[in-house]
DNA sequence: TAACTCTATCGTATATTTGCGATGAGCTAA
DNA sequence: TTAGCTCATCGCAAATATACGATAGAGTTA
């Protein structure tokens, strides 16, 4: 939205990040992103077939996909065939893994674990 | 929205991962669990002197990680103190990972892996 | 050329997200 | 009890996201 005064920066990281999950935060693309992971790099719009929704529902989701750089189409004259963008896929996939990781790192030296005791024991 | 008259299916495993990424789709609930993640299991509303925006919109932010399930508070009479929800985030790690790993099960057995080349050879 | 197929885009309606200030609820300390 | 502190919630405004039908554009086929 943006409508503060004082903007708030962000690295890139976890800018890129966000952007990342914000092209998975919807279910339908996630399901899309599945099908072309497992077909490999093929496939086209007969997810229109697999997925009942409008054309251009789907379209619209291809769209994000690709804008977010986890998927890359190729025209094929009538139709169109999209892939995995799969440097973006695993750049993606990295960012994520080091992200769920970064808490591991201070696991050992948490200065206020003892502290902590309503949480269930989780930590 | 589901405004649909046929309601797409999902998996559970897919609604669960697009909330995960839901949450995950603003960098500045990133940033926050950056700030949780590394302080281990503590850290307060103190994030509203390291993020320059309104408490209200700072606490909104963290009720969202709430329903995520990404952290958890405690109360602290005076204070509230957010921590990582360490089982919650363990699996969210482990979907994510498993999900960008599914393309690699078929990356020997793509059948038209050959017949793809205008996508900069990154297949 | 004329139909046909496939897909992207436009326009629209509705829902959700984001951000803020103001206010209220829960505690502690005076 | 009265302040004061911390935080959540409410109400509002603006921006985005989501979904659809209609339509346009590109390319093929008859």
């Amino acid at each position: 939205m943006q409508r503060t005064l004082l903007t708030v920066e962000y690295s890139g990281e976890e800018e890129r990040l966000a952007l990342f999950a914000k092209a998975l935060s919807h279910p339908v693309r996630i399901k899309i992103l599945k099908l072309l992971a497992n077909q490999c790099c093929c496939f086209t719009g007969e997810l229109t077939e697999l997925i009942p929704m409008a054309q251009s529902t789907i379209s619209q989701h291809l769209k994000a996909l690709l804008e977010a750089g986890l998927i890359q189409g190729e025209i094929n004259p009538p139709k169109v065939r999209y892939c995995i963008h799969c440097e973006n896929w695993l750049k993606a996939g990295t960012m994520f893994e080091a992200f769920f990781r970064s808490d591991k790192a201070s696991d050992s030296g948490c200065p206020l674990s003892g502290t902590v005791e309503a949480n269930g024991g989780s930590c």
